[in-house]
DNA sequence: ATGTCAACCGACGGTTGA
């Protein structure tokens, strides 16, 4: 994990809550006395070199899931945390990318998909406040990827995938960025490979998600793209999300 | 078909997943 660029964006934005994606290491690897130094704590869900997610916060949460729920007992992989605080819930998640595994890890996208929408449906007929947000591994439409970044059958805009994202949004969520923003070309993430930040062959793949009382509280959404530019960045850049008081 | 990266395992390099 990038610890530096993560903590200096802490100390500069001062943000609420801190959702990380793909921390790769297991919970006691997790470098939390930086954080703690700024003022955060941290709630990890992790596991050994891949997967891994973390909310780090200012005042204290409740842990409402360290698993998504209606994933198998034996569903090893760390995706899903979701925390209580401010009066809604935080839903941190690593949506399985689905292109490794052959059929198989894309039946499991799928699969944890539909278990993401049983989940905001649950929310939903709870009457809370809840945001859902991460790393997607889902271009929406096709305004959601440059040119050529990403081949015709790729797990990340096949028709099954964005099925199962418009099943999310139309449980009655709204999609923050497309909502304040619907026609910009924006992008969340670059590869390493093929000198894609270069050539601007961005996706955009980190989403979220609002119940609908939230979605009324939205007031901006900020992709801080110049992360991407710093030496050793991650491929994602980190996308703000500020909601008026409520 | 990737102009990449990091960690794995098992002993320096091929394999894996993103």
């Amino acid at each position: 994990m990038r610890e530096t660029h993560v903590a200096s964006f802490l100390e500069r934005e001062k943000p609420d809550f801190l959702l990380l994606q793909e921390i790769k290491c297991e919970a006691h690897q997790f470098p939390g006395l930086a954080f703690k130094a700024l003022g955060y704590d941290a709630v990890v869900v992790g596991q050994k070199s891949y997967n891994g997610v973390a909310i780090l916060h200012r005042a204290p949460v409740e842990l409402v899931h360290s698993r998504l729920p209606g994933m198998t007992e034996d569903d090893a992989h760390a995706r899903y945390v979701e925390v209580r605080a401010a009066g809604l819930n935080i839903g941190n998640l690593y949506l399985p990318n689905g292109n490794s595994g052959g059929e198989a890890g894309y039946a499991y996208k799928l699969h944890w998909m539909a278990a993401l929408r049983a989940r905001a449906s649950a929310l939903l007929a709870e009457d809370a406040d809840f945001i859902l947000a991460g790393d997607y591994n889902v271009c929406p439409t096709d305004a959601d990827f440059a040119p050529r970044a990403l081949s015709a059958g790729d797990a990340l805009i096949r028709p099954e995938t964005r099925a199962a994202f418009n099943a999310l949004l139309f449980t009655g969520l709204t999609e923050a960025m497309r909502a304040l923003h619907p026609q910009e070309t924006i992008y969340t993430f670059w590869d390493y490979q093929a000198g894609a930040w270069d050539r601007n062959s961005g996706l955009r793949i980190d989403h979220a998600l609002l119940s609908p009382r939230l979605a009324e509280r939205l007031v901006s959404v900020t992709v801080h793209k110049d992360e991407r530019a710093k030496a050793q960045p991650s491929d994602h850049v980190p996308v703000t999300v500020e909601l008026s008081g409520g």
